[in-house]
DNA sequence: GTGAAAGCGCTAACAA
DNA sequence: TTGTTAGCGCTTTCAC
């Protein structure tokens, strides 16, 4: 019995009386369909319980399947860039289909070959680091959307943050609590991928110390792309124990402001009053009142909703490349001492969402 | 130049000199091929860079793409059963596609016919919460391999850790650092899924308790689903201040056991000295150093493993049911008393992995 | 061992 | 507005 009575769109259009083009038209909604027939040709569907095959339609048509790269599902941030896909696709046709890089050896560009493979009306990769030359060659075959990165005129729409003010806030905040001696945990630079969001957040920071008039003393640790490795753990121990220890640190992610926190607390740092920290994308964990920690919000959600719309406009016919840019909000925790050290509360709440 | 110049199985044909049907055949690696004609279709294909498109495939024969569903991505225990998923299908011509509930109303039906209409050559079904009679349906029209499930004879394999020992393991420790007054976080009994594994954990729990005599000590507190929200964050409020507050704690998952720790953070209550916690799953967070929970290590990559090997063998032809349980281990950390509090030490090691 | 021919389920011209 | 017809790229008998 394994899968034999599927019905096919002839038996759909049997059923109703009509021809088997009547019955595609009906599914795509396209011109020249009656209001009898489309009746008639939906009760049949029902009727039989029909669904169409995507691979039939993928071999003459769309597939109705977008492409979404991830490049690590354990970074807390990423799932809700995928929840805000999904929530965008919701009331569409579109149906999202999940490639994640299982490690950092494995290229991305299998994963897209795999997705070209397969069809897929667009694509949607997050913080991917292949080349802007790849990148504009692939969005030639097929509609893409970039997610964390903020390379231009490459055939593709972007979505990102902006990553400069996120850092500023973050900067701000710290020498508004008394901080001067601030550090920046860096991605290593990466060749291939220049205009990544980590090289933004640096700018960022970069200029806001200087606005400060504490350009003397940026202190710019490389901690990724990895941190949670013990190369990580050990460029974060580092860091604490170096004579020039800052009061303050500012990752470049929450992953690696709580590498630095793990560090601190082994050596028995008391956060804040030892060391004061603040991390990007406002994780899940950050709200855990041991964690408790200070981080820019980027709205994950709203990036993820963001580029599958765009990514579907795109698929409908837009040529001209889009690039949106939502606003980081700062969440002050304990581990800036911005709020009780022991209450994880939190002084600056989510701002309200729009669409 | 949209795609327009992809090579097809008729051009490598051509290139090669022989038919359409034989380079199909070397592609598959089916019988009646001679080593010449393969030499010169590999080369051809190479030449071409030819790649097969899974649709067109797909309409004939096999999409040698398993589907993979996940209940949430964001508990970092499924991201290494995918990791494990990955890893075992690398050497093979299957890719996985993913799909995620992406929240707790969506049924997970509905992704599961997302992947029938794709006709996937098999399913690997995360801890779902279906009917016992759903998944014996849907096993008979396609290879379904269970992770986190304990039902048999439903035509499925399934691949779990053995949930009871695991328990048993966590109270023999907390009960050797002197406690008696241990409560159990369990998830909200699942009507259609009654073969999960918190229920099995509850049992272990139960029965570990009777064994040393603490049968009059139990205490069962509901925490889940969603042990984060609001509600689990009450309901661990409650526990720790009611009048029987238990002097240490095993939760169902990591989860569960975290947000206690939160709670208790939050009454400034310390751990372990006024509360152990041990959790289920060791999960990365575990062993950041202001977490050090101690937790039962099931494993999870070799259960990916097992569970894409298990599924694809059932695809190539295997009928009987096979039943796939590992063993877990304990891993004790500072949260249980079991290691000094600060350090987050790791005293019993994460076991050597085998195959 | 190899190739010709039919057809998987659907879409898109075009004709009616 | 509707139906007819020809494929999309591949697999699979079944002759040769």
């Amino acid at each position: 019995m394994r899968d034999n009575k599927r019905a096919t769109i002839s038996d759909v259009a049997t059923q109703a009386g009509v021809s088997r083009a009547a019955v595609s038209k009906v599914m795509r909604s396209a011109y020249g369909t009656s209001d009898d027939m489309r009746k008639r040709v939906e009760g049949a569907m029902a009727a039989l319980n029909y669904r169409p095959q995507f691979a039939a339609r993928a071999l003459r048509g769309r597939t109705y399947t977008l492409g979404v790269l991830l490049p690590d599902i354990r970074n807390p941030f990423f799932p809700d860039i995928l929840d805000g896909i999904t929530q965008a696709l919701a009331d569409t046709q579109y149906q999202p289909l999940l490639g994640v890089r299982p490690s950092v050896e494995v290229t991305e560009r299998g994963l897209i070959e795999t997705m070209l493979d397969r069809k897929l009306d667009g694509l949607i990769l997050v913080a991917p680091v292949l080349g802007h030359d790849y990148l504009m060659q692939l969005s030639a075959m097929t509609p893409t959307v970039l997610i964390g990165r903020h390379d231009q005129n490459g055939g593709f729409d972007t979505v990102n943050n902006d990553d400069r003010l996120g850092a500023k806030l973050a900067i701000d905040h710290l020498v508004a609590q008394g901080h001067s001696h601030i550090a920046y945990l860096d991605l290593e630079p990466l060749k291939d991928a220049p205009f990544n969001p980590a090289r933004f957040r640096r700018q960022g920071y970069q200029s806001a110390m200087r606005a400060h008039g504490l350009g003397e003393n940026e202190l710019i640790t490389v901690i990724g792309p990895d941190s949670g490795s013990e190369r990580g753990r050990a460029a974060a121990r580092q860091l604490l124990t170096s004579k020039r220890r800052p009061t303050a640190v500012f990752g470049w992610t929450d992953e690696s402001a709580l590498t630095v926190m793990s560090a601190a607390h082994e050596l028995g740092l008391r956060i804040p009053e030892d060391l004061a920290l603040a991390g990007y994308d406002n994780s899940r964990l950050c709200a855990l009142a041991q964690i408790s920690l200070t981080s820019i919000d980027q709205d994950a959600q709203l990036l993820g909703r963001a580029s599958a719309r765009m990514l579907i406009e795109r698929i409908e016919g837009r040529r001209e490349d889009v690039h949106f840019v939502t606003a980081p909000q700062i969440v002050v925790r304990g581990s800036s001492g911005g709020a009780r050290a022991n209450g994880g509360t939190v002084t600056t709440e989510r701002r309200p969402r729009s669409a």
